[in-house]
DNA sequence: CGCCAGGGGAGCT
DNA sequence: AGCTCCCCTGGC
């Protein structure tokens, strides 16, 4: 069990960022965490976190947030995983003074992180995600991890099926993964299997590239487009300054930023701008048009 | 049952 | 760049 203490971390607001869509909320997990501790905040809640082959359980309370793992793993991995190493305070900062939305924005979703997710899961998971709304997503992703994933169980006794690689899928019908719920996705996420397993896309090349380069080679991927590529630069390869265009955003857009969000002004940090704005979007209060 | 939207993308012009 | 048309599931 490691217990941290940080600023601008909230479990609560990255889960319901969309970010990860194999993060959920549970109630089993605060019964692991002390007693007393566990209720007496009006926010505490547990969340499940599944990562590639790891399981973690999290509890937040309060500024403090403990998580179930050992020293040594949370430093070598959950740690950057959550992107602990930042400071996000300092983002907030860049902020402009006079930009009211964008400060309203940030002063709800202070707690936001930019995750680092693993690449494959990342390319799979968006291109489920087209088309497609967030609980649907967290279904399919469930269904395909379920019955393609190797069952693994956790110190704690709790069974979970990790995400399957490449070529776990790869040998697969393009329609097999209908089953699994993702409609004409099925296609895009076998095709991107094929495509790795045969090398034709090295997935860990892409993984030291700049954003250009990185953004210009996953838009190869059939059935990867301009956002879904922007979701994978900035969700898995870290690069701040992807932007995701999709409805929610473009919409924001057109009512707040007539003249275009200023993209120089944040320039290298955008994709942060962008979850406080698609944060804001989805959870803040609705004002008239 | 029909209709339509849900965090787009491909394939045209 | 801006259009169609496309695909599937779930909710009404």
């Amino acid at each position: 069990m490691v217990t941290i203490q940080t600023e601008n971390f909230s479990l609560e607001q990255i889960w319901q960022s969309g970010q990860c869509f194999r993060m959920n909320q549970t109630e089993k997990a605060v019964e692991n965490f002390p007693k007393g501790q566990a209720t007496d905040s009006g926010t505490g809640r547990g969340y499940e976190i599944i990562a590639g082959q790891r399981y973690l359980e999290a509890f937040s309370l309060g500024s403090k947030c403990m998580l179930s793992c050992n020293g040594e793993e949370y430093e070598s991995f959950w740690k950057g995983y959550f992107d602990l190493e930042n400071n996000y305070g300092s983002y907030i900062s860049c902020i402009d003074p006079e930009d009211e939305y964008l400060l309203s924005a940030a002063r709800l979703g202070w707690g936001i992180r930019i995750l680092k997710q693993d690449l494959w899961e990342t390319l799979v998971s968006f291109l489920i995600s087209q088309q497609n709304n967030i609980v649907r997503i967290r279904r399919c992703i469930s269904n395909i991890c379920n019955q393609y994933g190797e069952k693994k169980v956790s110190g704690r006794g709790k069974e979970y099926y990790a995400f399957p690689g490449p070529e776990a899928l790869a040998g697969l019908h393009e329609d097999a993964l209908m089953e699994c719920n993702l409609g004409y996705r099925s296609k895009y996420v076998v095709r991107a299997a094929k495509s790795v397993v045969s090398g034709e896309t090295d997935l860990s090349r892409i993984g030291g590239m700049g954003y250009q380069d990185a953004k210009a080679e996953l838009l190869k991927l059939f059935g990867v487009g301009e956002k879904v590529a922007e979701c994978i630069c900035l969700f898995a390869l870290h690069h701040l300054e992807a932007f995701p265009v999709d409805t929610h955003i473009s919409q924001a857009l057109g009512k707040h930023y007539k003249k275009g969000f200023p993209q120089k002004r944040y320039q290298g940090i955008q994709g942060v701008m962008q979850q406080y704005i698609f944060y804001y979007e989805l959870h803040g209060a609705r004002e008239k048009d």
